[in-house]
DNA sequence: CTGTTAGCGCGTTCAC
DNA sequence: GTGAACGCGCTAACAG
């Protein structure tokens, strides 16, 4: 106990560290103890300052702030949740920016984490493979949650978040297993359902669906629904392609679906708004017009399918109600359901 | 000094609270601490197991390694920042998600950053006024750096962050008074230059252009060029409205533009791409074809400037360059500029 | 190569 | 209401 008295002064204390940096670019910012010099109080007066409704005398308390702000203190977050045991960091897994969807929904959800003082710790995956180190990631960073956007986890890391008590919530995406998380949706089924109705009831009898990928879980959902509408009306299987969520990918599926003039579809549904999008130019590109010669829907509602231009018909995801019930997740303790579908309504416009 | 070993242990010792929150369901994720001693080994064998190129045997690395699999540890990067008195985070305000030029920008800015080890932390700004308020607390994330997605910053606080040793860059933006910082803009000038000489190559007179918002020095830039070049040619002052970079003040503006049929343009500059994808629907919606009865020309190249509803003519902003600039400024220390121009190119297709 | 020790900056008990 | 002391989990210096 005694060493450090005789030892001397250790190498990396700070007198000596300040002065070996004095001429340096980056000073070291100013701590608690800075201020508690300064202001002639004890470094825990300092930290009473900047707590709420800690008990401090407001003489103090003035002292303390306006020693503070001479210094330009700040204090340092990283080390409040080394003691509090918990970061207000929230990670957030994002597949593709391509979609303004999920553009969209990034922005509700920093938006909506901000307001209750959560900040967002963003990490871009390009594959579902890549996600699991991601989040592996994330958990370093002792985050109170991990949103997923349009992306899918393993369930070994799944069960690694559900034994460091950090919920998951995959928002737009399920999972087949139940792997402990929550999960949010659009209304797939009903969406699926109310479009296949709508092709019906408007004499659709050649009628053809595009998928996203075949492991998305959402893609999956909305072809199932839709098949078994179809199915059930006794209409025939629809023909299918696949456009991988992505305009190119929608462009060769639906060439490949028009190939054959003698066997064209008279409607089609896309697995989203951004293939159906691709597949209306398309379509007008081989002098076809989409709504009348072939009626076209899509998923999502993204403010471009209301736009003149393609007036596209589509089921909507009300993105504020989604983004909200994914934050109560992991902001509200008593959760009732832990998977939540929220309805949307068709929007019918030109194009079926 | 001797006082600690005879007041016994304190209330908050890890033990106590453990057995305290045996039954609450956030159990503390394992520390070095218990790693080495599952592994038999001091705790600095632990951290050394996990840092690259330090001076640890094959054998005892192996045996943290396992142990720390076993119990699932994952090294605190919050604690490790603390000491290393840096953390990897990357600070990043953003404007608006609307333009899916930003949204294209934090996107390749994640991946970037990623690949470089550092990760994003994400605040939203509603308006400039707010963008303070982020960086500040961004300040007390110990952040490297800080990156400005069209937004601004007040000069106050660019000083704080210089003082800090915090690089704070602006993208797609400039401030007329040097903050120190740095700034990677698309070649504004040279852009509205080329689409000044185009207009007036095809032989348009009555020329007018659309502002973004008055604050916006990309506006302001893009503008100021746009006069000049027409001013030296001798024409006259074009016709100016404000589409405050939204569709929906794009729509109003380009209404009041073309509402007296006797004096409209020939030919219109935007200030970026979806005002001019906004004013091209509008004029349609009025009976009149964007290219023959009134020129068209956008900023940005956005991906849906090239989609064949719209085919428009636009200068580009190479994104990836600018990404690449921008993180560039904040990972490589010896910056020869501080301000950087990316020129693009003016894609010619058919809106003028 | 390895264990011991001293902080990193802060929140928090415990005595006063 | 206030200061001293401790510990959060980790890295770095030091002595062996």
């Amino acid at each position: 106990m005694l060493v450090s008295l005789i030892k001397g002064l250790p190498l990396r204390s700070r007198g000596a560290k300040r002065l070996a940096m004095a001429d340096v670019s980056s000073p070291r910012p100013p701590t608690a103890h800075d201020v508690a010099r300064l202001a002639g109080v004890s470094q825990s007066a300092v930290s009473r300052a900047f707590t709420e409704g800690a008990s401090i005398s407001a003489k103090t308390r003035e002292k303390v702030i306006a020693a503070a702000s001479a210094l330009g203190y700040r204090p340092n977050i990283l080390a409040r949740s080394l003691t509090m045991e918990s970061s207000k960091l929230v990670g957030m897994v994002v597949g593709s920016f391509d979609n303004p969807f999920f553009a969209a929904a990034l922005d509700r959800f920093t938006a909506s984490l901000s307001q209750r003082g959560l900040r967002t710790l963003l990490l871009t995956a390009e594959t579902n493979a890549t996600v699991d180190e991601q989040v592996a990631e994330l958990l370093s960073y002792r985050v109170r949650a991990v949103i997923l956007l349009a992306v899918n986890l393993s369930s070994t890391l799944a069960a690694e978040c559900a034994r460091s008590g950090i919920p998951v919530v995959l928002f737009n995406r399920t999972t087949e297993d139940d792997q402990g998380g929550f999960t949010v949706t659009g209304d797939n089924a009903a969406g699926a359902a109310a479009i296949a109705a709508r092709f019906m009831a408007t004499g659709k009898r050649r009628i053809a669906f595009m998928a996203g990928y075949e492991d998305s879980s959402t893609s999956r959902q909305r072809e199932a629904a839709f098949r078994s509408a179809l199915a059930a009306a006794g209409l025939p299987e629809p023909r299918r392609a696949i456009g991988y969520y992505t305009r190119a990918g929608a462009i060769a599926a639906i060439r490949a679906l028009l190939a054959d003039p003698a066997d064209r579809p008279d409607a089609l549904f896309c697995a989203n708004d951004m293939m159906a999008l691709a597949a209306i130019e398309t379509m007008r590109g081989m002098g076809l017009e989409p709504g009348r010669d072939c009626a076209v829907a899509g998923f999502d509602d993204i403010p471009m399918a209301a736009w003149p231009s393609f007036a596209l018909t589509t089921y909507s995801q009300p993105i504020d109600a989604m983004v909200a019930q994914a934050v109560a997740f992991i902001t509200d303790d008593a959760a009732d359901q832990r998977n939540v579908v929220i309805a949307g309504e068709l929007k019918l416009r030109e194009t079926a």
